[in-house]
DNA sequence: CCTTTTTTCATACTTTCGGGTGATGCGAGA
DNA sequence: TCTCGCATCACCCGAAAGTATGAAAAAAGG
């Protein structure tokens, strides 16, 4: 996650400093404006391709007897090990405390997953947070 | 973790700020020309952020798209077509009273369809009803 | 070693679920 | 006609789920 955002943010800086380089080259040759702006649609079009890219880009699962979650969406959700141990148990229909059991939890501890899991999920509902999250290829 | 990403903005937006500053102070722009570049800076990123959307995007889940619940097992199940409704909306992940209000019933109404669900279905909660479902094919 | 993240547990409170137990109207079939 | 399944609606009540807030130990990372 961290590493994500530090990644974007290394790449917009080095968007600016490429803009700032080619603002001034393009001024000092005295070119034209237009392709100055031309430019700049250009590379932004560019990086607006990229962002959207990587906004929705995920590896194309095939289907396989085992099922692998999709770490890069587990990841730019931050979802971690024991949230998604506990996403599985509720899609298997478990009731919070037949999962505190089974992990050896307490009930609280699970409500504490589950909540921070729906709002990673961005989901109220157990039901709903099990439908995101096998549209995300985060469950089988 | 939300507390890193508000660090990311506003830090972003500090140095975006500062640019500006430095630009009016060290090149002397036109104000004009100026924001028509902003503006085509970002209406072609909105743009790039489409395409590459729209590059990239599929649809996560891919059932097939003409699915077919088994006949066969809502019938032996004896569910009935209102029934079926109430499980696909359950399936979507909204509450007694989001189905109700769709479906224009009263919630009263739901829970009952759900209940004869849930004893039809063999299952003690909506996820584990959803869950037994999507097995025997009565949903997708 | 120090900081951050993860995992764990807790209390108090609100909302949603689900069971139990009805009732009414309606159409299909014995 | 009378039963039977379906669909509709209702009340009560306990259980389960979820929110808000806080905190502290354990693991991870630099």
């Amino acid at each position: 996650m961290r590493k994500t955002i530090i990644l974007y943010g290394i790449s917009m800086a080095a968007l600016l400093i490429v803009l700032r380089f080619a603002e001034y080259h393009f001024l000092v040759l005295n070119l034209a404006e237009d392709l100055y702006i031309g430019f700049i649609a250009v590379l932004f079009t560019l990086f607006g391709t990229w962002v959207g890219w990587k906004l929705t880009h995920r590896p194309l699962l095939k289907h396989s007897p085992e099922f692998h979650p999709d770490v890069s969406a587990l990841d730019t959700l931050g979802i971690s090990k024991r949230e998604h141990e506990v996403l599985e148990l509720i899609a298997q229909g478990l009731t919070n405390d037949e999962i505190a059991e089974k992990l050896f939890l307490s009930p609280h501890t699970v409500k504490s997953h589950s909540s921070s899991l729906f709002q990673k999920l961005n989901a109220r509902r157990r039901t709903e947070a099990v439908k995101r999250a096998k549209e995300l290829r985060i469950l089988g």
